[in-house]
DNA sequence: GCCAAAAGTGTAAGCGCTTACAATTTTGTC
DNA sequence: GACAAAATTGTAAGCGCTTACACTTTTGGC
């Protein structure tokens, strides 16, 4: 690395013709500067181009000037919009942003979370996407010491923000009954072993419930979140016998997946089956499928102005808060009454 | 944050009963230090758990240990799992990936290349991912004393990952040639203003020259990366009266805008109009598309990996290399015999 | 105007590590 | 063995910042 003579806080102190103590309080706004220090210091600290060093900061117990980004992966387009509408927010906060990835992979999750510690002296927070953490990491994110927020998290003692799944279910499912159907099949999430605890599902069993509708376990069956899994779940529906005259997909990809199965299988959508999803996915909106949208860059930017504001007055112990946004039923060309 | 008392170098020097500077060394597995101070030190540092101060090391040894990934975007496909698989080369060499991403606003762009000086103090290198750089920038670039890789990026003087773009659209036109079309359309990128200058209208040319057929202006259409573009663009293709036999769309996004567009109008895929894109976007086997594929992780990979060898033997100062890796045509459904 | 209190500023001691360079020990040769 | 060269180890000076604490200036009540 050639290095290029760093600015350094001694350089904006000789500039500024105070010492390097009052530009160091003067850059972090502390009480106890005066109105002329501090803009002789402002002045001379943006003529100068500087920002501090985080290592040097950071050793001599102040911050980094960083938060990293904890997702279970990068490459899925939920996450991706997540960063990227987190990554603005806390650029416009001074702070940088380090990308985690899990890579969905168990091993790596693991050094993750024991390397925690050591990690914790790089950044001034974590922004968590989605990770469901259990009690070792829920007490490894505790001891960390640093400041958290996150998306689509439940029950945590940080700010989270994130959608009523189970209401976003409940409106996907409200919307197949509303069209007159009644046999509704649904492919649920299989991240947890028992398929029917998940939020999603209550909101299905729900709409089902105020329709005097009892859920058919034929009619049940798990999907992870992807094309195939949508496709092999929706196919094993099918040979099973089953018949619903619509299908609710916990997720876009799960419905894709449905929609190919259904086709394989000589049926129609929406003529002879409605299919709708939950999510929104970037595709959706070219396949025509029906669906829940949920405002993904919104919830990433809203959880970064939360770890923002922590990261800032750090002192008062606020109560974690939990926020959800609104979902929106889409209707596309994959509802259609049943007639 | 509440300091725990740290184990600090101190602690393990003592223990071992050498000096704090033959533990560093010996921790670092540099040269010059005895078998038994080995041993000894790895001895005393485990068992007092020992893990060096990131910041503490990073500031005494001039690096910062992370490096910046620059992506026009973050929210593509592309650049998402570019990324993902940067970052877990980084990841591997003790790197921390702080990402940039420029939100295709040229705003944003212009503040990046304006602070890069700044920057630049933050990070010891520089990932760029498909920046097409104007003469300033790279002045900029240049002057700010990072090492510098990048991936799709040409004739630029560091390291650089893509592949051969000319090739790979000829590859895409020569099957389509190949199964005896010959009124060929195109849809071409319209990044640069000259629609005709660009690798892969090169390489969709050189095809119809090896065949002795030449380009009809009237089959040459602009389109974005994008669905609507390439759906606007096949659609004024039509009603412009054209009628090819086969598209060759510069991108994945491009074709399935083609493809909505072709259905909106009737036609179908393949039986009227054959259609292949070049990418290899995760959802063009799920619609069957045709293509040419890209290594898109590798390319991230390798790019990194380049990177990260830069930084360690930052001393000798070798020439720039460019690698191409290999695209492959990947036959699916939407591509077949002219009739 | 005087003086104590308040406000502002500076001095200097680290934070935990790396690294010239100096000091010491080991090795090898005659 | 003696001695130079090589290998190993130690000393000490920072890296750029924060923060007690000491010091200087301003403020305001009488």
């Amino acid at each position: 690395m050639v290095r290029t003579d760093r600015v350094t806080i001694q350089d904006v102190a000789v500039l500024s013709g105070l010492s390097i103590c009052t530009v160091s309080r003067a850059l972090r706004k502390l009480p106890n500067v005066s109105e002329k220090a501090q803009v002789r210091v402002a002045e001379a600290a943006s003529k100068l181009g500087y920002k501090a060093s985080a290592a040097a900061s950071r050793l001599a117990g102040g911050v980094t000037g960083s938060v990293a980004i904890v997702a279970p992966t990068a490459t899925s387009w939920f996450f991706a919009q997540a960063v990227e509408a987190a990554e603005e927010v806390l650029g416009d906060s001074g702070y940088d942003t380090v990308l985690i990835s899990l890579r969905n992979k168990a091993s790596v999750r693991r050094q993750f979370f024991e390397n925690l510690e050591n990690f914790a002296q790089r950044v001034d927070g974590l922004l968590l996407l989605n990770i469901d953490v259990d009690p070792d990491e829920m007490e490894a994110l505790k001891a960390c010491g640093l400041a958290i927020a996150s998306v689509g998290m439940r029950h945590v003692p940080w700010d989270n923000v994130g959608i009523d799944d189970e209401h976003a279910a409940w409106q996907a499912t409200q919307h197949l009954l509303g069209l007159g159907h009644w046999d509704l099949a649904v492919l649920s999430s299989n991240e947890h072993s028992v398929v029917t605890e998940t939020p999603r599902f209550r909101g299905f069993k729900r709409a089902l419930d105020e329709h005097h509708l009892t859920v058919h376990p034929d009619l049940v069956v798990a999907a992870g979140p992807s094309i195939d899994d949508g496709r092999r779940a929706m196919a094993e529906l099918i040979t099973r016998g089953a018949r619903p005259t619509a299908v609710f997909a916990h997720c876009d990809e799960a419905a894709f997946g449905a929609l190919t199965a259904l086709r394989e299988y000589g049926l129609s959508v929406p003529k002879n089956v409605s299919v709708i999803g939950l999510d929104d996915h970037p595709m959706s909106g070219f396949l025509g499928l029906s669906t829940v949208a949920q405002p993904v860059a919104d919830q990433g930017a809203f959880a970064a102005n939360l770890l923002c504001e922590r990261l800032l007055n750090n002192e008062s112990p606020h109560q974690p808060s939990n926020h959800l946004l609104d979902t929106k039923l889409i209707e596309r060309k994959t509802t259609r009454h049943k007639r």
